[in-house]
DNA sequence: GGTTGTGAACATATTCACAGCA
DNA sequence: TGCTGTGAATATGTTCACAACC
């Protein structure tokens, strides 16, 4: 997941666990390419397969919404995509406006999936006077000044910040005081918004870091060594990286204790 | 947030749980930036603020790789650092491929914070044959034809996936065949991929919409009704979308049964 | 005194397995 | 017979609260 909630403790939101509602737009999806090619309905298990996920957990996550199924026949998928859709709130449409139109953010405004569904890029904002005016994805670029004035005329209640780290936080703050409660935030900072502002990131570098951990240990496992345990099913101390994979320098440094300071030269800053 | 693993079935990575591992990432940079400051302790309850979580789930990770702490005083901000750092098989660096260079590529290959933290972009592939020799970030873009020899080359095992949806299941499979093992999916489908291959999605539409739930369960709460049960602590039908927060239609079905069609006009497909 | 590290309690999420129904 | 819907079992994640230690 490249994907994180700040704050918002877990409000295990209108009884539907979160888990639930961050896979009902991967069945919304796959439903509508069934719609699509007029599928009339699907197993439990077929449309598991389409949205990756396992049958008893797609069963058991359209449970929270009520009883939509039919017992030895499957699920209607018109049907299904409707009371998703409703259930998600796409029954009516969502104007946002993205902040900061530097590459990721023109790359934003470009992406058609965006308006598809129930988004509508209300305004396109850049700090940069000399972007003003100038057209991205077919809009003009506004400047901040015109922020507040912008989400008050539109309505705007979801906010996409793409602005480099270090503006993110008064961007937010600016947005939250016109009237914003929702953030997709995609500069790599925390941002601390009042309770009742949701907040959800998307990290670039964060799911690159999490693939490196599993590739190290994969890495690690194959290669060079039956030696270390394996047979310690759990627990004990695990072959560290034995074996570097593709090129790099391999840390063998020991784990668990070693309290001295031993501080090599450290990574990039 | 904006992420979510797809395949690979909670493995519990080498006894440091999923949890953890995603969030070592947000220490570390917090980390870092205290080390740019030169700051040298930190205790839990500071780096858990620089962090955006609790110290008590702060503490919690850190005891997963191993006693890195000093009672009294904190964490030594160096010595965490690396140690993270080794974790994330950041010691080494990782080589990837951008494959589609459309403006979501060309602002991926552009983003900085990619090459900063043991990440190297080796090569920019796109299938436009009109793109090919083109420079995006101070780099030619090569052509697909040539993707199996760059991975090879370049002893890739990560790969980035931003192309339209429907190139994204072809395109894995080949980066696979030549010997990636992680992928990070830009594009709006499920990869299916063999075991033993990571998949890492991001899915700005998904995140939306997940943002869209909880902005309805808002507008639905506050206004227009103390009328539905607010005392009926948990379970009962929940206020639906009572009164529509900017501008649109109030979906007003009932929910829960409502066995026959109904089915209104649909999304957008 | 102050802060870590961690068992135990609690909360959430997933999976199993089968009763109930079309 | 076939598939949903769901309790019960299990697994994972979070929080509490305090003993251990500097």
């Amino acid at each position: 997941m490249a994907t994180g909630r700040t704050h918002r403790p877990a409000t295990r939101s209108r009884g539907i666990p979160e888990a639930t509602v961050a896979r009902l737009p991967l069945y919304l999806r796959a439903l509508t390419a069934l719609s699509e090619r007029s599928v009339p309905t699907v197993s439990s298990e077929e449309l598991a397969a389409a949205a990756g996920v396992n049958s008893a957990k797609l069963r058991k996550d359209f449970s929270y919404l009520g009883s939509y199924g039919t017992r030895g026949v499957g699920y209607d998928v018109e049907y299904l995509v409707y009371q998703i859709s409703r259930e998600l709130g796409l029954t009516q449409d969502w104007p946002v406006v993205i902040v900061g139109i530097g590459n990721l953010g023109a790359a934003l405004a470009n992406y058609g999936g965006f308006a598809s569904r129930g988004f509508r890029v209300a305004a396109l904002i850049d700090a940069d006077p000399a972007m003003a005016g100038k057209p991205v994805a077919g809009m003009p670029v506004q400047h901040t000044d015109e922020l507040e004035k912008i989400i008050e005329d539109n309505g705007v209640s979801i906010g996409v910040i793409a602005t480099p780290a270090g503006a993110a936080q008064q961007v937010s703050e600016r947005l939250i005081a016109a009237g914003v409660t929702s953030i997709l935030n995609f500069a790599p900072t925390v941002l601390s918004v009042p309770e009742g502002v949701d907040v959800r990131k998307v990290d670039l570098s964060i799911e690159l870091q999490i693939l490196a951990f599993h590739e190290q240990r994969k890495a690690g496992e194959g290669a060079a060594a039956a030696a270390a345990a394996e047979a310690s099913s759990v627990g004990g101390a695990a072959p560290a990286a034995a074996v570097v994979p593709p090129a790099g320098r391999a840390a063998a440094v020991a784990r668990k204790g070693n309290p001295e300071g031993d501080v090599p030269a450290v990574m990039p800053a």
